[in-house]
DNA sequence: TAGATTGTTAATCGATTAACAATC
DNA sequence: TAGATTGTTAATCGATTAACAATC
């Protein structure tokens, strides 16, 4: 309460329940008017139908008794709190194939994702052809972060280069970094760092083969 | 209670705190019987070191007063209950630039992954290389999996064949699905299926970087 | 020894769930 | 109207943190 938090924070599982709800939700947008019931999408989504309603709630969205939510409001209210309908310009740095399959991955659109340059430092890379766009050398970064007011930097660069690309985009004003190394980085309390661990996924998968299969010693 | 699982069933949060206290730990071994206390792992992870020790003594590992733990300790104990040490034979389903990009980080090497075939439907991409690896054909799906032991699929198809890819690799015999595509896919109780909601972390920073400018509107 | 750190029990906190009155 | 479903308050549950005795 001291602390200089004007906002309510959400906590990042509530984000994920959000998300959740938003993709479930976006199969039942058939038809103009359509509806949603909190046991639905808690049946679909495996919780608690009183969860389901209070962060429905708590976004504002509000139900009719017997009927249920309106599908479109529904979507509509999760749009603007996660700011699906504001542009979130970025670049990418390090053209790898990981790199290569995000710059070129449609999906992300709908998200608001704009993608408006991608980088290397690889000489031997620059100027080639990744989609539509063109790799460009690390040197353009603050050009376009400035010039077309991007926000993000996705990172996809090999791990020993990751804090250095860092330092690079933040120098170059962007304002939040999306991070896919598995290196952890430092930057200013300002600069906000989503730090993607692919290999807890790959963890999680082991510990559950392992428990799969509780009898057995290697 | 009354369900049947007898392992005492590890939370998500618990093995995604194990990876990262395995993470940080890693770069304290340096010498032989280093030492780390739970202090300096919860400064590090940024939380309370309390709760480092207490994830410490459920796996068994035992710190000395005044010392700390032992970094290979640790490091053991974490490789051991989450099964880095056993080998995760896996199949790679879909030879896009995200399944290249997988298929040839060598760093799930070191939790284990084996990557024993890729496999795509595509008749043009069959034969080719990817990194050491040749494509494969759908159809050689079964003899691979069972010939390797396979237990894994890692699906990196586009998302309107997620659910097809499924099907056969759990034809085939898998038990478990690490799920790229934005696709939730039907999988029987006995199939363990991992989605990497990748597009949760955007919508993570879509919302932050909402948040860090309150009073704009577009 | 004195003091830092562990290991563990008790207290707190927050998140989830249950209960139920309000409503259409 | 009767009944399903919302909205919200109260109860429960589990996870985190605080406290502190044990220990090297």
């Amino acid at each position: 309460m001291s602390e200089g938090k004007n906002q309510p924070e959400m906590k990042h599982a509530l984000i994920e329940r959000l998300m959740h709800y938003y993709q479930f939700v976006n199969d039942r947008l058939d038809t103009a008017g359509s509806t949603v019931t909190s046991g639905e999408i808690a049946e679909l989504v495996q919780m608690d139908d009183t969860l389901v309603r209070k962060d429905l709630a708590a976004l504002g969205v509000r139900g009719q008794p017997r009927v249920g939510f309106n599908v479109a409001d529904v979507l509509a209210a999760i749009r603007e709190v996660l700011g699906f309908d504001e542009a979130l310009r970025a670049v990418l740095v390090g053209v790898g194939q990981l790199g290569g399959a995000i710059a070129s991955y449609p999906g992300f659109a709908r998200y608001g994702l704009d993608i408006c340059g991608i980088f290397d430092s690889d000489p031997d890379k620059i100027g080639q052809l990744r989609g539509r766009q063109v790799i460009l050398p690390m040197g353009r970064l603050p050009i376009v972060v400035r010039g077309r007011g991007v926000s993000t930097a996705i990172l996809t660069v090999p791990s020993e280069a990751t804090q250095e690309a860092a330092d690079q985009v933040i120098r170059a004003g962007v304002k939040a970094i999306w991070n896919f190394g598995n290196m952890k980085l430092k930057a200013p309390e300002d600069v906000y760092v989503r730090h993607e661990h692919i290999s807890t996924g790959l963890a999680d998968l082991s510990y559950h083969l392992k428990q799969m299969k509780p009898d057995w010693h290697s």
